[in-house]
DNA sequence: AGTAAATTACGCACCTTTTTGTAACCACGA
DNA sequence: TCGTGGTTACAAAAAGGTGCGTAATTTACT
């Protein structure tokens, strides 16, 4: 994801949630407090690499909040902050847009009519 | 974009919605019909073949409609459907929240607080 | 009259760039 | 030795760019 200066919102929202995860970990994070394993544990898809990516990203766009506690084994908790909480319902909106859309689009499954 | 059958409605919008473009076209589709060419204009940067396959996407996502014109040379046109239109305001209240989150991102601009 | 070039919206093949996955390694303590 | 939450290097896969070909008609030139 280059980082094009692109000074519109949409654009620059687009660069943080767009892809895979993004959302999907939003999801489980609105759930509560995770750690890195419980993330993923819940996506069990997801490589631990593209994993921290993702975190850093979310982040880095006040998103996510990151918690490192002292001690052995290292312990990391991740949280939605408050800008993340906001956010949730737009992604909501997103979902039930597409479900009410879900009527018009060409890959409908086969109609009977009858 | 691999064709994973999710069956959540937020990942599934994600996979059309993501990407640099797909907001973009959309952006300037508000403005009205715009053909083909019309579309490169507005937007330099993106190639034919991603215009292409990202209005096909569009398309089939039910987000955009074609109308082809026989004659030569070919004349196509590409508008927001209802569905498309209705997108359009979900959109702009990410932009708007991206925005209103500025002052929690790391990636701030020098603050001059004195 | 005959030929050549331009026009529009692509499809296709090939190649480069970017993203993502895989595996190994690190720290430390139980 | 395992588990935690990483980093790094290398490989594979996916995304994207470039340039050529195509259609039928008009215009432009010779």
């Amino acid at each position: 994801m280059k980082d094009l200066v692109s000074r519109c919102p949409i654009e620059e929202v687009m660069q943080v949630i767009s892809g895979r995860w993004p959302s999907l970990l939003i999801y489980y994070l609105k759930q509560g407090t995770k750690r890195f394993s419980d993330l993923r544990r819940d996506n069990p898809t997801i490589s631990h690499k593209m994993l921290t990516l993702e975190l850093r990203k979310l982040e880095e766009a006040g998103i996510v909040e990151r918690s490192e506690f002292e001690g052995y084994p290292l312990r990391v908790e991740y949280d939605l902050t408050p800008a993340g909480l906001k956010l949730v319902p737009l992604l909501d909106a997103l979902g039930d847009w597409w479900d009410a859309t879900a009527a018009g689009r060409s890959t409908l499954p086969v109609q009977l009519t009858e």
